[in-house]
DNA sequence: CTTGATGTGTTAAAAATATTTCATAATTGT
DNA sequence: ACAATTATGAAATATTTTTAACACATCAAG
């Protein structure tokens, strides 16, 4: 099946002596705006290179292939992955580990899942968020529902930190309403929503949008139905080799938010994390030697 | 033409909210595999993406091309094009964004702490972790700091379906000597300890150890004092460009954990996660359709 | 629970694309 | 220069792919 060594254009190169005029003369051709023009049909092709129809039949025969829907699959396969970075293609991850161990499954599950993540990405949309985030005028509202309230917690630990005026809601709780009540136009909602979207989350988001604030969302690739109601939404990949969906591209997702929205407000920050040193010395919480 | 803004996955993906369910789900398949499962023949993409041929046919119409073979081609062309410009190079994870923005440079780093801390796992002390926190005859403490103690939650919330016999403990409270009176020799206990060691965590895990516990220790690459008592010593990378540190890796190595602990126990795992669904129906706390 | 509207998949017709056949042109060796 | 060989393209045929038509299923509103 031609697969000599290398790459599809590699092959053609080396085959280029064997080729006939015409032969070579579309192979150039083909060369020339590597691999878009083998992936239109044999006609269009035949056409461009200025050689017969039947010419294309047999040069990719010459080559290896049984007919020229297979030469095209060949070359989809090989952009297909080279799309791949060179590092999700690391396929042990572990070294001391077998590559079937869970180890390396798992991660490469995820470098696959950040690379999707973040290729569907709208910079300009996340840059909004961090804004908004960061925007000390408005309240920022965190809402986690039941495995992710773990995630707003991550989440409002450091955003209090950079700012005041954080609150951290569970939605699975019965006391959200009360926290509702504070919530005032403008204000700001992080709301964390993945499958099996829960009920009370959809019902806060509602409510919020009601009360004209701006709701940004980190969900899935299916998206929560509160993604009709969001200002910006943010959906990860979770799929890994579990029972259970991964958090660890939306982790990523949301470290990457805080450093954006500490950036942002540097200044205010960097009084707020002496001010919490301070606190901590005398606390003596942590130890003072590494 | 729908040449309305950029490249045709931008424009794909911003007209997902326009588009019905099927078409959503061969959107996503779409942009999964881009361009390379776009240029395949029709029938191939739509039993990839698990819907029907003549959605495929819709979907694009939608999209404002005149039937598949122009949306093809229009791919075709984009390929072209952008494979004209030299930097083709996918150094840019969110490639919307210029390689200087907060999304790559953090994703980069994160991407190294990856590499770095699974390349240094011993994957036996790795899997003889898992093993003990899968035992059902030991007792699972499960113990996180001031900030971790999302991460160790996360691990509990888990856990808790996997086994039973699952307690979560928080070093910063003052409640945790309570739980050490129910530790007894065998029992397990994980132990999250980042920079900023804290002096309660420590002093809990001493006493856990004195009391004849198996410790199993998720640190950065400086190690927690912790680790002297530690029967496994996970060591996470956790620098990225940010005034805090990242539990992504972390976060990583947590659910491949889980997903080991949950393949080792699955038959027990199994029969609680149905328990659990049951549950979940009876207090309609989720939605029952996307 | 029924109705109407919308979405989705199965099937069949239409269109396009690819392959084969064959006649002609070009090339090579004598 | 002439035959033998090989290469090439036009046309016909076969195949695949795409589109259109229809029927079933699903969902929201009354």
């Amino acid at each position: 099946m031609a697969e000599a060594a290398q790459t599809i254009s590699d092959h053609i190169h080396k085959m280029l002596d064997d080729l006939t005029r015409a032969e070579r003369q579309l192979a150039l051709s083909v060369l020339e705006t590597y691999p878009a023009s083998g992936l239109g049909p044999l006609t269009a092709l035949a056409k461009d290179a200025g050689v017969s129809v039947p010419t294309v039949a047999r040069m990719v025969q010459k080559l290896g292939y049984k007919g020229y829907p297979e030469f095209q699959a060949a070359l989809r396969e090989e952009l297909k992955a080279k799309v791949k970075t060179p590092i999700a293609k690391h396929d042990t991850w572990a070294e001391a580990a077998p590559s079937g161990h869970i180890l390396n499954r798992f991660t490469e599950a995820v470098i696959e899942n950040i690379r999707l993540t973040l290729g569907q990405i709208d910079p300009s949309a996340f840059d909004h968020a961090c804004n908004l985030m960061a925007d000390v005028d408005r309240h920022l509202f965190i809402v986690g529902g039941r495995i992710t309230h773990t995630l707003a917690e991550y989440l409002f630990l450091h955003m209090q930190v950079i700012r005041p005026d954080v609150t951290h809601v569970q939605s699975t709780s019965n006391t959200w309403p009360h926290y509702l009540l504070n919530a005032k136009e403008g204000d700001v909602f992080v709301v964390f929503d993945v499958r099996r979207y829960e009920n009370n989350t959809l019902k806060l988001a509602e409510l919020a949008h009601e009360r004209g604030a701006q709701i940004i969302l980190m969900t899935d690739q299916w998206r929560s139905p509160v993604h009709q109601l969001a200002t910006v939404c943010l959906s990860n990949r979770i799929v890994v080799p579990s029972a259970w969906d991964s958090a660890t591209t939306t982790m990523l997702l949301l470290e990457t938010m805080i450093s954006a929205a500490q950036t942002l407000n540097w200044t205010q920050t960097k009084a707020r994390i002496e001010e919490l040193e301070d606190m901590f010395d005398q606390t003596k919480l942590f130890r003072k030697f590494t």
